[in-house]
DNA sequence: GGTGAAAGGGAGTAGAA
DNA sequence: TTCTACTCCCTTTCACC
């Protein structure tokens, strides 16, 4: 998992995490290289699990997604025990499952419908999940950025 | 902001949010439909605010950026004043900036290389924006899901 | 690692239904 | 809103450096 990135791979993250949607003709010519040079270097970056993944970003609002809440998970299991992890993760309101320190538990976010769909999820998904002790709730009034835009380093020396 | 979406719409947005870089002619396959109907369909949905970003999930690992935390910000503020929240949201460590309900405070995720870099941001950053009362520091052992993909319903009736 | 040529296919526009 | 037809540009491969 280790792979060395030098400056023109770093520029090249850079411009994919601002629009993934760039064609690799736009890279090149951004980057003053072949066209078929820069493919090959985007091919091996998602080869070597740099590049992971290619979203488009939805607004919520038009889906009716308008309830968004992290719920911290206590959990009685013991340390090392990854099941509930995966349970959470497999709830499609689910969009974040965070193993965290302190006590036994893990953090989730959640995007609902409304607060009706919210409960409704509590009581009958995440309630039924073997382990979880109890649950508590935090609700988001606004989402003032969401961007999840990693810091891409100049070089990395 | 309101727009009526169908369920060709509604199959775009599925396949733009499983993969971003899934171009107009595979969609069109997809569809069944004229590649030129489709890109008319996806750039409408861009212009009405639908489909809002594409971006690519870079690895943190690779770019040493191996601590994610959230933190809680509790703030002294009128309600409604929305400048802290920007402020938080310039911070390039900062992922995301969430508004949440109970004790005037924010819900921040960031990531750092480190614990050091952590405590520095804190330290340098946060305390020093402008009615920062108190924080509270959760940190991520491990993160088992973090795809941020919302429900893309079958229909909308 | 990189370039450049060439083939094939996609992006994007226009006009008609 | 959709289709077809058309042009132009991009993607991708391959030989070579």
């Amino acid at each position: 998992m280790e792979y060395k990135l030098d400056e023109i791979d770093l520029k090249i993250l850079r411009m994919m995490q601002d629009n993934a949607r760039i064609n690799n003709a736009e890279l090149a010519r951004e980057l003053g290289m072949a066209p078929s040079a820069v493919l090959e270097r985007v091919k091996k970056l998602e080869q070597k699990e740099v590049l992971l993944a290619y979203y488009a970003k939805i607004n919520p609002i038009a889906l009716n997604q308008k309830m968004l809440s992290f719920i911290f998970i206590k959990v009685d299991e013991i340390i090392g025990d990854e099941r509930t992890g995966r349970l959470l993760a497999e709830i499609p309101e689910v969009l974040e499952v965070h193993d965290i320190a302190g006590d036994d538990g893990y953090l989730i976010k959640v995007r609902t419908q409304d607060s009706l769909a919210l409960v409704h999820l509590m009581r009958n998904s995440l309630s039924k999940i073997d382990g979880v002790i109890s649950t508590r709730t935090i609700i988001v009034l606004q989402t003032v950025k969401e961007d999840n835009k990693i810091i891409v380093p100049v070089s990395l020396d």
